[in-house]
DNA sequence: TTCAGGTATTCAATATACAGAATATTATTC
DNA sequence: GAATAATATTCTGTATATTGAATACCTGAA
């Protein structure tokens, strides 16, 4: 589940939208230059910023200016330049210490990716939009743990994404158009993917065997918070072959069963 | 180094002031409705956030709107309540992804924490107000580890704050003014902790040997970006006792090696 | 049911955040 | 080092984000 660029619309439109509905515009504003920032290599200065985003550079300045003193943005006063600042982690440490989802996984997903030698995904679901990886466990010790969680995928890619479209409750048509734009190593076509999202409906869990990324097979079983609206996923990664010979049909077993449990836990199912 | 609560001002106070100052104060509320939503054990409603900000009603609800739309803040319909969404791991990942002294620092930690059986740290001087932790290595396995990063501490507090008040280039007059505010187990005297600065200005890295937490020995070592301000700091913790018999004086070596040698690779020192 | 006591939300007047031009500052070129 | 071309920053009038009151919407009590 290698991270991949999805289409990516021209910023400036979508903001300038945003700005003209919200009655908050600054906060569109700064949301959009934090997202700049994040995704920039280096630190950026007033006008590479103003001219990406379609600001006028005074008000970005003052933008940057409250961001710096908010603590989301460094500032570096000798190059002038400006880049994200450490206080984004800060908020991030809340999320995750206030997130039930987040204790009762993680000891499920350090268990399964120690046993089954694949690396184990928590997901939360936004919405028909994209889902974040909020927890993740790999067998030995890698480093990328850490940097892993955050991460965004679209929301129907891979097996993850089938669950979404068998469990989410949403529309065909919205789910055809969503599925157009979507990028896979081997694209399925839609009638095949309509048929693998019935038997994840029929089987409780979904199987992605190389679609998303060629050679490696992503298995993933819905989590439900409210019994209405599926919330989160359990989601296990392996090297296709690996997968095979170490005992697929167990593990399908065992993330569908600790998908019941956390489900359970979190009030979702009687 | 367990998160201690220092003294927290009114923050009504502080945010109005804040407001005052800045030409985007929208900026300053959603920060504020941010870390506030951050701290709250459940999620709040409209009222009681503004409340709590002392903020118009109003305002309130349409910061709180674009917070949403940003993805930053979860609404949920039926309650009317809010709290922080899972937009907020987004950015804190690609902060962790771009900075230089993690990837470099990991690694180190992950060293000293396995052969001296210590937590070890890595963490970042955002001022003479405080500092936060953005790396981390327990021994054995620990699931702390992802939520322990972003804490924040005040900047003079424990061994750290000795590194600080001894490299950070800072006058005596703000030292002693910031020191008075701090709470310690053991408080040392300002003279007391002057000598400790001054020990550490000598031999290059601070101990704290239970002032911070009774039984708990602490040191530090600097790390420097760029020649002229100490941007970083490498911490090891453990048991007073424990940390005698383990060879205490090996662990120093080694700390302050490290920090030199990251400096080194930062471009901070020749 | 009707009524409080609380919530969230809309709305219209106005204080002010913002756009754009003017200025200062830094970087680059000759 | 002077001239040029960028950049960042200040300044000011006006469109508009913010406010505080008015309204709509809940939730429990009698």
């Amino acid at each position: 589940m290698t991270e991949r660029k999805q289409r990516s619309p021209r910023p400036d439109k979508e903001l300038a939208k945003a700005v003209e509905a919200s009655k908050a515009p600054a906060i569109s504003r700064a949301a959009a230059v934090l997202r700049l920032l994040g995704k920039s290599h280096a630190p950026l200065g007033l006008q590479a910023i103003a001219r990406e985003l379609g600001l006028v550079p005074s008000t970005c300045l003052y933008v940057l200016r409250a961001l710096v003193a908010e603590e989301f943005v460094a500032f570096d006063a000798d190059t002038k330049r400006y880049s994200l600042e450490a206080g984004v982690l800060t908020l991030a440490r809340d999320w995750l210490t206030r997130n039930r989802f987040n204790d009762l996984a993680q000891p499920m997903l350090d268990r399964m990716s120690r046993s089954f030698e694949v690396t184990m995904l928590g997901v939360h679901i936004v919405g028909l939009d994209h889902i974040v990886v909020v927890a993740s466990s790999q067998s030995g010790n890698n480093f990328q743990l850490s940097t892993q969680i955050g991460s965004r995928f679209p929301a129907l890619i891979s097996a993850t994404g089938r669950c979404i479209a068998a469990f989410g409750g949403h529309s065909d048509e919205e789910l055809e158009s969503r599925f157009r734009t979507l990028r896979w190593d081997e694209p399925p076509s839609f009638d095949e993917w309509r048929a693998q999202v019935e038997q994840t409906r029929r089987q409780g869990f979904a199987i992605d065997a190389g679609n998303y990324i060629a050679g490696v097979t992503v298995l993933a079983a819905p989590v439900w918070k409210t019994r209405a609206r599926m919330s989160h996923a359990l989601v296990a990664i392996g090297i296709g072959g690996a997968l095979q010979r170490n005992g697929l049909p167990a593990l399908q077993k065992e993330l569908a069963g600790a998908a019941r449990g956390l489900s359970e836990q979190l009030g979702g199912v009687a």
